[in-house]
DNA sequence: CGTCGGCTTGAGGGAAATCAAACGATGTGG
DNA sequence: CCACATCGTTTGATTTCCCTCAAGCCGACG
């Protein structure tokens, strides 16, 4: 089942989107580069104008914010495009940063505006990236403002599995989560010592087990409960979900 | 100075925004819908098939989340477009609610996007909209996860004046501010309560009056020290506005 | 005049931050 | 093989910000 790939897409759209995908490779294709840990795609304010693809691999966009710390706005996993908006913004004020090892292929924002311009499969392919990550936000947006700290962490789990599941990644109930207690702190507004507890709760209630860069979830039905408030309609009644669980 | 109509946009790109900007207002002129403050533009779960463009008045995009309580995830003002999701995601777990008495353009999602494929202006035009709503959330996301109650009205409050100021809907500091202090606590992410005493304070400290639907900033420098670890850095050093303080 | 929606203020409690410190792995150099 | 530093994790004690609960106030309107 093909679909899976573009999860929340209207149907009708289904060809037309996968044909600017595959345009968006095929023009990245040729560019590829391999990022460390910790290691910045690019910095905040350098004046970049490339659209990325993450081919393997996790990348976070981060931005400073005060002494030393930062937020973590979008996790991006292998499939995901980012940095679309060069295209159209003159500034920047995020970084992205590689979580794991990470391999991003990327292509020049003018020569991608141009494809763009002649194949509109592609500007649909990039509207659709910048229309979920909207949606992503405002999910998280959400989180942040009503739910507590175990809501946060919970729909974080479930978020990061179900990616990776919709695009073949994952096939059980755990995978692997290359962010230390920090990161997932940066992520969801909390401190480390905050975060430390509740993984601490997840696993003795035998829900999630975070541990040493991965992630096992036993209790999906628990964890959406957790996070129920935070869940939009569409990941409230996601099918195929209940029935794995 | 045209300019300042979109602030963020590369310089390069100013002419083919402003087409695909007339564009879409042509394509959405023979539509308009006056709605009521609390007045639906659209409920949630409601299959839409529209683009909005607001021409007046001030409108809110939120989400109802648990018992009777809701987020405001984006208030959008004179000028904003909204709704361009629905052309490429089946199903919108957001309503559009009015804020003050508003009136919005609209037109056919599948005739925008046939304009949107054999016009790359509009196409221009629609995902600069998405970007910039893309940027507004990640600094939202940032004010939820980072900034104090004080912090979040602060920019609240500077983000509102700046984007009507932008728009020549506002010369001096002053505005009308069309929400309930119940409205601005479900979009801050704190209760009513705590935004009561929130804005007493400001008042006392002579930052800014909130009162009666209307906002008077006193003190511009000063609300912007508030929440300056929330604000990116284009809007740090934004020029105009520290001489206009 | 009573009611209703919105604003205002007070008292108490709770979730998460802060401050502080120890623990466990991992790696490095003597 | 043993200091020893580093990085991430873990736990405890205290404080702070904001929520909850509760009640009074004000203007608008029938």
């Amino acid at each position: 089942m093909p679909q899976t790939e573009f999860p929340l897409h209207r149907p009708e759209l289904y060809e037309e989107l996968c044909d600017g995908e595959r345009m968006v490779v095929r023009a990245m294709a040729e560019q590829t580069r391999v990022v460390a840990p910790r290691e910045p795609v690019f910095r905040t304010g350098e004046s970049h104008d490339h659209v990325y693809r993450v081919q393997s691999g996790w990348v976070a966009r981060s931005r400073n914010v005060g002494e030393g710390r930062q937020q973590i706005l979008a996790v991006f996993l292998p499939g995901d495009i980012f940095g679309v908006e060069c295209m159209l913004l003159a500034r920047q004020p995020e970084a992205i940063e590689a979580l794991s090892v990470a391999s991003v292929n990327h292509v020049d924002a003018g020569q991608l505006r141009r494809l763009a311009a002649s194949d509109p499969a592609v500007a649909l392919r990039l509207m659709f990236q910048l229309g979920e990550d909207e949606r992503r936000l405002h999910n998280w947006v959400i989180g942040l403002a009503r739910g507590d700290a175990e809501a946060r962490i919970a729909a974080m789990l479930l978020d990061f599995w179900r990616r990776l599941r919709h695009r073949g990644l994952v096939t059980d109930d755990s995978f692997t989560l290359p962010m230390t207690q920090q990161q997932i702190g940066d992520y969801t507004g909390l401190t480390v010592v905050h975060v430390n507890r509740v993984l601490r709760r997840l696993r003795e209630a035998q829900l999630a087990t975070v541990r040493h860069g991965s992630a096992a979830l036993h209790d999906i039905q628990g964890l959406r409960a957790m996070s129920r408030e935070l869940l939009d309609i569409y990941e409230n009644d996601a099918p195929n979900e209940t029935a794995e669980a």
